[in-house]
DNA sequence: CAGGAGGGGCTTTTT
DNA sequence: GCCCCTCCTG
């Protein structure tokens, strides 16, 4: 075995060697917590306590988890360790459970080739319902209902605690048409497995008895069905390790429940808790910062966190005009940073919304500043790119009509709203699936000749597909796909820059599939199609690559920089506006600049604009944030006067 | 009936 | 600034 623990302190340790029983670990910002999990699996397999296999560590981002898993390698030698997100998780558990037992998907009601909708699609579909029952789309906006559906199933409660009767008749009709197109969105994942491993009693058993230990970071970020997932998993043997820090929860919107850490004793008594406080990332200066403005906090336990660093350097504010001035600010900054001999990808840029990006951008652009933004523009979520996917999709999934009506007439075939309309209602008449209705589409007595023959040449290309889809690896599919179904051709036909562009997003595509190729060369295609669907925006962010990092105070989160710039810390941006009038979120929002500031490890520039341009409510003047008061003025330097000029 | 062009809406944070 | 919807043209 490679490696000791000379390097962890006595608590870090205790948390490592703990053999038996569940242990929380109250992990404080910057102490350490990923070497504790890393260094604990390995030793956890070094002792022979189990085999790799019996391992499973749950992180947050893909990420986090790719991370972990090198880092394991390089200190065992091997790296076959259950290492994932919740949701990948639960999409590989449902989809290896419909294989090993094709009779739960009357359970599930899907089966083993399920296609996985991410937000657009969902709001798709959910668009559709509210059509179908005649429901004011302007009142009831699928992004409102939306967020109350996967706010029912973050919780797992009853359809009928819906108090809405309108959204409970959409919630109901969401759902069977999800069913209808064998089809879960990221909700159903964590919620359908649960339901698996409650009904199921062998299905549980079964990964009861393969996880003899469970490790889960940012434990404080996770949603009632996430809890309830580990749990119903842990029961059995009760090795469950949750690491977490209370004042670094940011996700109560998204149903995480701080109670799950808060409450963690509860549930499992016998709980060996061990707490983090040392911390090795930042100056004693940044820490009294971000002490200063947590401490605030009413909804938390207490705690100090404290370190042996050095107390570096102040930390600077400025207060720009505009936003502009402020993105110039902080490309000036960087540049001297440069000059001293910092790299580029020391330095991170944070903002509390991601509209805030574009000037960051225009202006390191003019400033010739190499940058990369993590996050907003996805690659994934790009109409070339949500194209050439869904027809994978498609293939791999027949039932997939989101994804059917997205291609059918990518390129180009003729066929429109009209044709498409009629053959949905076709379909809806004698309960087939679009696909279905497709190939019996000569029976459709209101499409004319050309239309039908139109039709027959597009389900005959989607079956000629499906079958090399039986044959062909990856690689050598999406090629097929690209050409054959014309797409490629028809963004060469014009030479717009648009086009152009397109072109060049599809080869990068093609690019990274034949690199999944090579990873993992016998994965199936419907494997590939989930992890790309899972994959957030911060996962294919590189660290390494010389470029600033701009992102959003959430993405920030795990993540830690020499030098950070948190911008727009005004009254409005941090807090959010929407966030004022509950405490709660007010508080949430103090933890997301406590995030913010617990990320540098060297210096730390708050900044904020006199004014900022808004869409919404045109041009506005805002106050300093609240908690900008709440650092102590001794660790500021700059225009600390500027304060109390603000409105 | 398909498809491009142009106008009105809206942006918290995300797996 | 971007997406979605509608209207108008061919």
């Amino acid at each position: 075995m490679s490696f000791t623990f000379d390097d962890l302190n006595e608590e870090q340790r205790r948390a490592v060697t703990i053999e038996k029983g569940p242990i929380l670990i109250l992990a404080g910002a910057g102490s350490g917590k990923t070497r504790v999990i890393t260094y604990r699996i390995a030793y956890l397999i070094s002792k022979r306590l189990t085999s790799p296999r019996g391992i499973i560590a749950i992180t947050f981002t893909n990420k986090a988890a790719d991370e972990m898993k090198s880092r394991i390698t390089s200190m065992l030698g091997r790296g076959d360790i259950w290492i994932r997100t919740f949701h990948s998780t639960c999409a590989k558990i449902l989809r290896e459970s419909l294989r090993r037992n094709r009779a739960l998907g009357s359970l599930i009601k899907r089966s083993e080739n399920y296609t996985i909708y991410d937000e657009h699609d969902q709001q798709t579909v959910i668009k559709e319902c509210l059509k179908d029952l005649n429901i004011d789309l302007q009142e009831w906006s699928p992004g409102y209902v939306g967020a109350m559906i996967n706010r029912v199933k973050e919780d797992l409660q009853k359809p009928d605690n819906i108090d809405h009767d309108l959204v409970r008749r959409v919630y109901e009709q969401y759902n069977k048409r999800l069913e209808q197109y064998n089809a879960v969105d990221f909700d159903d994942l964590i919620m359908l497995t649960v339901k698996l491993f409650q009904q199921d009693r062998s299905t549980l058993e079964h990964y009861q008895n393969l996880f003899r230990y469970i490790l889960v970071d940012e434990y404080q970020d996770t949603n009632k069905a996430q809890y309830v997932f580990t749990r119903l998993l842990a029961e059995k043997y009760r090795n469950l390790c949750v690491v977490g820090d209370d004042d670094q929860s940011i996700y109560s919107w998204r149903g995480a429940e701080i109670r799950n850490i808060l409450d963690f004793e509860k549930d499992f008594p016998e709980t060996a808790v061990i707490k983090l406080e040392q911390n090795y990332r930042s100056t004693k200066t940044i820490l009294k910062a971000a002490s200063s403005v947590v401490d605030n906090n009413e909804y938390r336990k207490p705690k100090t966190l404290w370190c042996e660093n050095q107390d570096g350097e102040e930390i600077s504010f400025y207060l720009a005009d505009d936003a502009y001035t402020e993105a110039a600010y902080v490309a000036r900054r960087i540049i001297e940073g440069r000059l001293q001999g910092q790299s580029l990808n020391d330095f991170a840029v944070f903002y509390r919304v991601n509209y805030q990006s574009r000037m960051f951008e225009e202006c390191f652009v003019r400033f010739q500043i190499p940058y990369e933004l993590v996050g907003a523009l996805k690659f994934y979520e790009r109409a070339e790119i949500k194209n050439v996917l869904a027809y994978l999709k498609v293939i791999v999934n027949p039932n997939d009509s989101v994804g059917l009506k997205r291609i059918i007439n990518v390129p180009s075939r003729k066929i429109g709203n009209i044709t498409v309309e009629k053959l949905n209602k076709y379909c809806e008449e004698n309960g087939y699936s679009l696909y279905q209705g497709l190939s019996q589409c000569r029976h459709i007595t209101a499409l004319d000749q050309k239309t039908v023959e139109k039709l027959m040449k597009f389900i005959a290309l989607m079956n000629d597909l499906r079958k090399k889809s039986k044959e062909l690896d990856l690689f050598e599919l999406v090629m097929i796909v690209v050409r054959q179904s014309g797409y490629l051709d028809s963004l060469s036909d014009r030479e717009t820059d648009a086009d152009y562009i397109r072109r060049k997003n599809i080869e990068e595509l093609i690019i990274s599939i034949k690199e999944y190729n090579k990873q993992h060369p016998n994965a199936a295609l419907a494997n590939y199609l989930a992890d790309v669907s899972l994959r957030g925006d911060i996962d294919d962010w590189d660290r390494d690559s010389a470029k600033v990092n701009l992102m959003t105070l959430h993405n920030a989160k795990g993540l830690e920089f020499d030098t950070v710039f948190i911008t727009g810390v005004e009254d409005g941006l941090v807090p959010h506006y929407k966030s004022r009038s509950d405490q709660y979120q007010y508080e949430e929002e103090r933890r997301l600049l406590y995030v913010g500031i617990t990320r540098a490890c060297k210096k730390l520039h708050l900044t904020c604009a006199r004014q900022r341009e808004s869409f919404r409510s045109g041009t506005m003047y805002p106050s300093i944030s609240p908690f900008l008061r709440e650092i102590p003025k001794n660790v500021i330097s700059g225009a600390v006067i500027d304060y109390d000029d603000m409105g």
